[in-house]
This record gives C-alpha cells, sequence and structure tokens, in this order.
DNA sequence: TTGTACGCGTTATCAG
DNA sequence: CTGATAACGCGTACAA
C-alpha cells in the first residue's frame, strides 16, 4: 500500500553506518568527515529521503510550527498580513497553522486549545470584536507559550505587539480634509476599547483641536460592528441634524461606503456635498464611484514583523520579561471621495 | 523556566497504574472498570493534562493535519471555502494548515513540499492561475497521500474534487441576459486549461444556441489573468468594434467591473447602454454603481465538501481507485447591473 | 570522527 | 481488566 518512506535509519543500514552518524552528516551538526557527508546526502537524495519533523519535533520539544488566529481572512487587510507573516515564517523553517475566530470571542478560546493541542511554538494574534479579556490566553501564559499581538489589542494591556499607528492615521486623514476646507467634518467610530478606534478616534480630536475647530458631539457616530449598514445608518443620523456635517473620517472602509451609498441615494454629491475618508485600504475602495481616499495599513509589513517578533522571543525564550510593541507608520491614499480634481 | 506538561506518565505514576492503562483510560479505547476511569480522568483534570498530539501522530503515523492550499485568500470566495473547510475538519479533530501559492505554479510546488513535510494526512489544493501540470503532486501521490481538487482543477483530469457546474452558471447568466432581449451578448473568458473558466464559457455558448442567437468570435475575449484592466481593456476591443455588443457576461467579477469603471468613463450607461454580468459574488459586487449581477458559488458548501470527501479518503484510505467528484449548484444573483427596474 | 544508548509521549501487542 | 514492553524517527550526551 503505501510505500514506507525512507527513514534516518534506512540510510544507516545500507550504508553500514550509525544512525547518529547518520543524523549529524544531514544536519551537519558535529564535525564529520567530508567521505561519509557526501555518501549520505547522497544515499538521501537518491532514496528521497525526508525527515519526519514530527519526530524531531517530539524530540526537540518543538514543533517549528506557529498558530494565527484571525478574525476572518476575507478582507484585504488580514489576507495581506497573512501573506507577510507567511512569507517571513517559512524562510525560517516554520510552518503556519491559520485559525479565524470569526470575530467571536468563544470561537476564539477554542482557537487558542486547538493551536496549543497542535504544539505550536509561538501564536500570533488579531483580536475578535467582542474580545475583551485575555482570560483564554491564560493557560498559554502559563506554558510560557509566546505570544503575539498585532493590529487590535486590548487596550492599554501590556503585551507584545506589532500595530500601526491609528492614532496618526486619523490625524493625517482629518487633517487631509481640514486642508479642503472642511469644518464640519464628522467621525464613525468603532468599539472603543479596542486600540484601533480609541486611536483613530484621539488622532480626529488631535486634528481638530490643532486647526482650532471644536470637536462636536454631535458629529460623533459610534458604530457596533462598522458594516455597510452601519454606514448607512449613521450618515441618516447625520444628515438629520439641523447642520449637517461637509466631510466625514471613518474609522473603517466598510463604513465608509456604507455611508457613501446611501449619501448617492439621497441626491448627494460626494465630494462636494460631503467629502469621506475611509481607513484600511481596502480592495473595494478603488472600486467605487468616487473612489474612496483612505488609510493603507502596510499589512505585509505588519503580518511581517509580527512573526519576526514572535521568532525573536521563541530563540531567545525572553518573553514576559519585555513586552515589545513595534508601531509602523501609515499610509494616506488621496483619492477622489475626498479631493476635487 | 517552561512549567514542564503533565504527561500520561506522570498520571500513571501518581496513580500507580501501567502507562498503557491510562492510555486506554483516557481515549475510552479498551475495556477498563468504570472506578479507574474515574480515577484517571479526574486527576488528568485536575493536573490540566493535554495530550501530546505529537507523540500520538509519530506513533501512528497520522497528524491529524490536513493542508490546504489556495491561490490567494483575499477573495470572498477562497475566505468563505477556508471557513467551511475549517468548520468540517475541526468538528472532526482535524487542523488546518493553511498555504498560499499567491497564483504562482512554482511557489505551489513548494507548498506542496512544506505540507508533506509537516505530515499533513491529506491535501486540499485549488490550483494557481498558471498551474498546467500536475507533476508537482506526484509524490504526493506515489505516497498514496489523499488529494482533493476544489474549484480549479486541470481540465480534464481524473482526480477527486469538489466544483461548482460553471457550465450551468455561465448558461444561466446568458439566459438571464437574453432574458432581458440583449442578443449582442459578448463574452469574457478566462484561460481555457482552467476547468472553471472553460465550462463557463461552454454554457455561454449552450444558451445563445438554445436561443438560436449565434456565436460571434468577434464578441469573445480571452482574459489572461483577470484583473480590472483585463476587463478595461476588453470593453476599450469590444466597442472598437462596428456593431459593439449590448450586454457582457463575464467569467469574473474583477473583470465585470473593470468593464463597468471603463463603461462609465466613456459615458454609457449600465445596464440601458450595455448590460453586465459577473462571476463569483466578490463582496465588493454588491458595492458598485450599479451593484453587479453575478453568481454565487456556494463557497462554504464547497469547503465543507471537500474536506468531507478528503476524510472520507483518509479514513478509507481508498483514494485513487474511485475519483470522485461532486457537483455543487451555482445561483444567479440578479442585480442591477443587468435589469432595468 | 564515529558508535552506543537513551529519551521524547503515545499507542499496539502480547501476556497475565 | 491491567501490566510490561516494543516501537514510531530523531537528537544528543557519553564513550570509544
Amino acid at each position: 500500500m503505501t510505500p514506507k518512506r525512507a527513514s534516518i535509519s534506512d540510510i544507516a543500514k545500507e550504508l553500514k553506518l550509525a544512525v547518529s552518524t547518520v543524523s549529524r552528516a544531514l544536519s551537519g551538526h558535529s564535525r564529520i568527515s567530508e567521505a561519509t557527508r557526501q555518501r549520505v546526502w547522497q544515499l538521501a537524495e537518491q532514496l528521497d529521503y525526508q525527515p519526519n519533523h514530527l519526530a524531531a519535533a517530539l524530540r526537540k520539544g518543538r514543533s517549528n510550527t506557529l498558530g494565527v488566529i484571525l478574525p476572518n481572512i476575507d478582507g484585504h487587510f488580514f489576507a495581506l498580513v497573512m501573506k507577510g507573516a507567511e512569507a517571513v515564517a517559512n524562510q525560517a523553517g516554520f510552518n503556519v497553522m491559520l485559525c479565524q475566530s470569526n470575530e467571536d470571542h468563544a470561537h476564539e478560546a477554542k482557537n487558542v486549545e486547538t493551536l496549543m493541542n497542535a504544539q505550536v511554538d509561538g501564536i500570533l494574534v488579531s483580536l475578535a470584536r467582542n474580545t475583551h479579556d485575555f482570560q483564554h490566553f491564560e493557560k498559554a501564559r502559563q506554558r510560557n507559550l509566546p505570544l503575539v499581538f498585532f493590529d487590535r489589542i486590548l487596550d492599554g494591556s501590556e503585551v507584545s505587539a506589532v500595530v500601526v499607528d491609528d492614532q496618526r492615521g486619523g490625524y493625517e486623514a482629518t487633517r487631509h480634509l481640514l486642508a479642503q476646507g472642511r469644518r464640519r467634518i464628522a467621525h464613525f467610530g468603532g468599539p472603543q476599547h479596542l486600540n484601533i478606534f480609541k486611536d483613530r478616534y484621539a488622532g480626529y480630536r488631535q486634528a481638530l483641536e490643532e486647526a482650532g475647530v471644536p470637536l462636536e458631539e454631535e458629529l460623533v457616530v459610534l458604530c457596533h460592528d462598522m458594516s455597510l449598514e452601519d454606514g448607512a445608518a449613521g450618515i441618516r443620523q447625520l444628515l438629520d441634524l439641523p447642520q449637517p456635517p461637509d466631510a466625514i473620517f471613518s474609522s473603517g472602509d466598510f463604513t465608509a461606503v456604507g455611508a457613501l451609498d446611501a449619501l448617492k441615494e439621497k441626491g448627494l454629491r460626494v465630494p462636494q456635498d460631503v467629502a469621506l475618508v475611509g481607513f484600511g485600504n481596502e480592495t473595494f475602495s478603488s472600486l467605487t464611484e468616487p473612489k474612496l481616499t483612505t488609510i493603507d495599513q502596510r499589512c505585509e509589513e505588519m503580518g511581517g514583523a509580527a512573526i519576526r517578533l514572535l521568532l525573536e522571543m521563541i530563540q531567545h525564550d525572553t518573553q514576559t520579561r519585555t513586552p515589545r510593541k513595534i508601531v509602523l507608520r501609515p499610509e494616506l491614499l488621496k483619492r477622489a471621495s475626498s479631493e476635487l480634481v
């Protein structure tokens, strides 16, 4: 049936060598005569020898596998992050095991279990939207399993993480709108327990303050799940105001596009009547009419940096001592939804 | 440092039992007295015992891990497929290891190696766009490693696979356009060595034939990578014809949207001047103006079905004998790009 | 430079 | 019903 794969001992037998010798010859570890090394490699090639990583993992207590937990993978963002992460991990000889939490806290907890069962050497995670605490990571922490968070982390938590400078993103987006002469700038915010939304909001306020534009509470709409519908509902609420806004900085592209649709339905023009800036540079944001100005988050870099940090923790076994935070700089992509040509 | 995890022998020692007894008690395998079973489970709980899957895998020659190779994960389609796949796999006690081929044949070959190294029990794959042969799956086949393909397979190949009835999709899309009174219906096709594009094209021809509308070669545009640009270029080519089309059935949503953009730029109206139908139900297809009529492919079902098939092959160890093919029924989603309201 | 021996944690087999 | 033992494939002290 299944043709047995050649093992290290098969080639040892064939060559009348000890398995240990073969092992060393292959891994190039100890001092081995060039002659035998040649012989071993040659036969290995010939037998199409593939090392059994499971056995090695068992022996070394290391699986060379990394776990990644994402809320979802259907947006541009996480997909690209994953791409960057995979690239770095594979290059370092690590495999990646992906789990989706589907934006659900309970599912996320299950994922952690799953990955620990799979004996991963470390976990990279971006929190589900409804995750408010770290309790489900406690067992991992007790086992001293390296943990790195990215993008979405709990506000004020002491963990290693890679994030984009969301405040700066919000700041630049808002400044851009101010530079267009807008003064009644509204904001769509997300759940404030997540750093990303809190910081984007902070950047918005900072820009207003610097420009001497007072913050108007009525212009701030907090959304629950940052969906298209949230955006549509938000804009309706804003248009009902005695003095509606002339611009919106949205913490997400989906809500921005939802608003865009609703505005068009009402016969209002973008950007003439209301200018729009989103956040995230989703694929579709360059497909809308007009194309959406948004903030790019260096997705691939983020994934790569996060994995590098994780690998570093794994190799130095020094994770809990000093949580490190890496901050990337976002980039404003000016497009038609916010600028008259 | 790292607090040692409790192993099966720890609990054996504590309870003065043989490891084998404990093993059986935990896995509920053989006949074990209810008394000892209780004691074992209780202590296991107490010590927070977590089975070492690596060791089990080594012993059993089975990792309980499945590999999945996807061209990319930034579209709606593969993301949803993955979701369905994960759900089924996890329920069956299997983990999923994801690799992206980035639409590249060479990368795909590497992925196969990677997954075989990781000792996966089976591989699920959707081919990269520039993959024209199966040679890189040969080693896997020799090892008798269960292989299931989905969505994109090589035309005419004898492999187990789960696909959507693409011909039917193309057929229904085209019939829908015919029902709107369109007669000069163009087609954007993809690389014809991939079943999906070939079949969609076939469905298009079938519908035309049934309606007694002659197929015009000049209305068929074959695209290379199904990008937005391909769509824009395609529509330009079509508009240069002496008799331009009044509708387009595109084999992909991206090309359809590219065409949509280009049409709007030319000042042509959709659907009044040119009606448009895409394929794939990408997220953004409901965000365009007008919203794009398209074909939904039962993504989650597809992923689930594919994994079920793979598991079946793994359990019955009967993969090569009878390649099975599962065909799902696609669904036409009528939206504004093809219908006057 | 090479060989010997043992252990990683489980499970299958064979006795008892 | 339970115990002892070998084996999965590899890595590493220790000895030669």
